[in-house]
DNA sequence: CTTGACCCTGGACTTAGGTCCAAGGTTTAG
DNA sequence: CTAAACCTTGGACCTAAGTCCAGGGTCAAG
């Protein structure tokens, strides 16, 4: 298919969809006018690119992550590079949890993050700093 | 304490936390000498803000909902913009397991993306685009 | 053969979240 | 008095991930 019809299928620009290609993370072969011609496994990768950059991860991530699991690498490399991905997701999901349950707490008390003191706090000088 | 203080006990540096303090995510008081005096809250709230930060919110963002709970807004107000803010980390939580399940799954059968078809697919030519 | 809808490349511009630097004021130590 | 170590502001610059042209090719329909 055309740039124009995968941008329709999945919602983003022609301008981003060549910027993914561009930077590696999807393939076109090219007409010999030079139109791109993208595949339908093509759909599938946007999306999840879309996908994946919506839980914060960079395109270059991305693309490292999508080169290991389609490149050249051994099958041990790709469980290394998986491995190691899902450590980091492990990370957001607890680190996600925790600020939920903290949000939760002051949303149950009212008290936000406890810093409820006074709002124009007096002047402290502990250093000798006169002026 | 000065910025510099403030700076090497959070591990931000000093042009960080001008940038936050103009966009009003912390506040400082000024000695008669112009130089900022931060209070201990403001160790606090910079560690939060670098946490909700890693977890991929923005400083608009935080700064909304910081001003939100510290500002004027009534106790519902808070409810409202706190439980907006769960329900967002909710969706962030269960997207992050999702992609932990798929990423799991193709660790497991070695079978990265669906996508071990042909790495050079053949031309396919659907339209008729002659060149 | 022209019109409209596509497509191409390249470059300029944008926003977020900083960093780095210049030019200068203040404080402390020697 | 001077140097070092702070601090101030302002502005230039940087990367990421795009968007938005300009200038130009391609294709199908009327």
């Amino acid at each position: 298919m055309r740039i124009g019809e995968l941008a329709e299928r999945t919602g983003v620009s022609c301008d981003a969809l060549r910027l993914y290609e561009r930077q590696g993370l999807i393939q076109a072969d090219r007409w010999p006018n030079g139109y791109r011609d993208f595949s339908d496994e093509a759909e599938v990768l946007v999306r999840l690119i879309r996908q994946a950059q919506g839980l914060g991860f960079s395109l270059a991530e991305i693309g490292g992550l999508l080169r290991g699991l389609s490149g050249g690498l051994s099958s041990d490399q790709v469980a290394e590079v998986l491995t190691a991905k899902l450590a980091e997701i492990d990370g957001r999901i607890s680190a996600l949890t925790d600020l939920r349950a903290l949000l939760a707490a002051r949303l149950a008390d009212a008290c936000p993050l406890g810093l409820d003191r006074p709002r124009a706090p007096v002047l402290r000088r502990r250093r000798t700093l006169r002026g």
